[in-house]
DNA sequence: CTCATCAACTGGTATGATCAGTTGATCATT
DNA sequence: AATGATCAACTGATCATACCAGTTGATGAG
């Protein structure tokens, strides 16, 4: 119903504006931005606030500030990780870049079997304990959207069981992403979601140990659920190519 | 032969000290730091610094700041994107941490085999012409270093091909966090490196669009690879267990 | 016990001065 | 002409000191 009130700080606002400007190619890579002093002019903000933008900027990989010379635009493609794809799926207009979309559900969908693999193969007892609570709410959620909150949470819980760091942090990556525009994928996710034998078989071969059985029943899953997505982006390009 | 100086601003510092205690634990999810106007005293320096430090920690993920009270730390597994590997990666000690380089490699060897697949599929003309390119060079370099040297601008060449945004920023984080120790694998990665048949191979299935034999030849290069390494990691190991 | 108030924290913003690198023009030396 | 010193005019880096604004908990009136 309600909502926490946004208060964006002028450091965060400057941090926008520039990332913005950024990755809508407004500012090449290469290109100089304004000094310090000038931007406090344009942005009509203290300096401090300049800095500390610049500085969350620098952290993303987005610029290169070199002490007694000018701030230069890093080619954020090259440089960039992988947080920065939250401030990609997203344009300018507000628009879901599909190209950016299909590259998020790509990169899951080559990544979940091997997660699902290794989860069988490196997970403790209590996590394996936790895949079968998750399990069991599935079962007894009848609403859609419960269910598929449960279903990233099965999901977050494999990737745990998977001792693997980087797959973990990668995933945190993805969602910060796609968590804003979760609510434009229900409905479409609702099939895949409603299939609790999927995880069912997949919690079953993590239990066992079984890498193998593990890797096939989550591939099975996470392509079923990838397709759907891609068919709905195809939908949505010729959509927005028609009103061109 | 010369290396460029090493200068750390003051705010760097800050974020490495604070970073640091972060990931090693030292500091806890939960706890609080210290206030701004405490670490300036604590760390000697201006509260300027110390917020811009505390800015980048921040578009980390790592610290959650709130007006009017303390700033907390984040638990960093569960919120941190893929570009914290490089901090995990090596300790405060200097030493690599097996587990985290486990990690990463199981990431590239699960990513790799789809990037080529996808990278066959999705290809440009001139991005063809550049891994022919880039072969030619392979097969006419006799210096193992320089043959490793091309074989990761192979990959990143591939990751290009497959036109994935995600694939793109992912692999840069997982550069960033093994460049450095990059001296550390010469020689570990000898054989694979020669082994030119199989940059062929895969360049010949890109050319050819076939994403299957692509996949393919991708997953027996970068399984050999892993392997490897993966042996190499098992005897790191047990020889740290050994000096405990 | 409830609730307003207020003091004492916390981070956020503002200003202005100064330190410290970088760059390019200038000019004397070679 | 080539080299190297010097200097002015940028750039970012650091500092000190205010003051604004949100949070928290103790205090005291009702």
């Amino acid at each position: 119903m309600f909502e926490a009130v946004k208060k964006q700080s002028l450091s965060e606002e400057v941090f926008e504006q520039l990332r913005a400007r950024i990755v809508s190619h407004k500012l090449k890579p290469g290109d100089e931005l304004p000094s310090e002093r000038v931007l406090c002019e344009l942005l009509n903000v203290n300096r401090g606030a300049v800095r500390e933008g610049i500085k969350r900027l620098q952290q993303a990989g987005l610029v290169q500030v070199r002490h007694g010379g000018a701030t230069t635009v890093l080619d954020f493609q090259a440089e960039a990780g992988l947080e920065l794809l939250a401030s990609l799926l997203v344009n300018e207009f507000g628009q879901v870049q599909s190209r950016v979309a299909r590259s998020i559900v790509r990169m899951r969908q080559a990544l979940s079997p091997e997660i699902a693999a290794d989860a069988a193969s490196n997970r403790s007892d209590e996590q394996a304990a936790k895949l079968d609570a998750l399990l069991e709410q599935m079962r007894a959620s009848s609403e859609t959207l419960q269910r598929q909150y449960l279903a990233f949470e099965f999901w977050e819980c494999l990737v745990e069981c998977s001792n693997n760091i980087a797959y973990r942090l990668a995933m945190n990556s993805m969602r910060r992403a796609y968590q804003p525009i979760l609510q434009l994928m229900t409905g479409l996710l609702e099939k895949s979601v409603q299939d609790v034998g999927s995880f069912e078989a997949i919690t079953e071969a993590v239990h066992a140990g079984d890498r193998i059985t593990a890797r096939q029943c989550a591939k099975g899953y996470i392509d079923a659920s990838s397709e759907a997505i891609f068919q709905f982006l195809d939908a949505y390009e010729q959509h927005n190519a028609a009103n061109d």
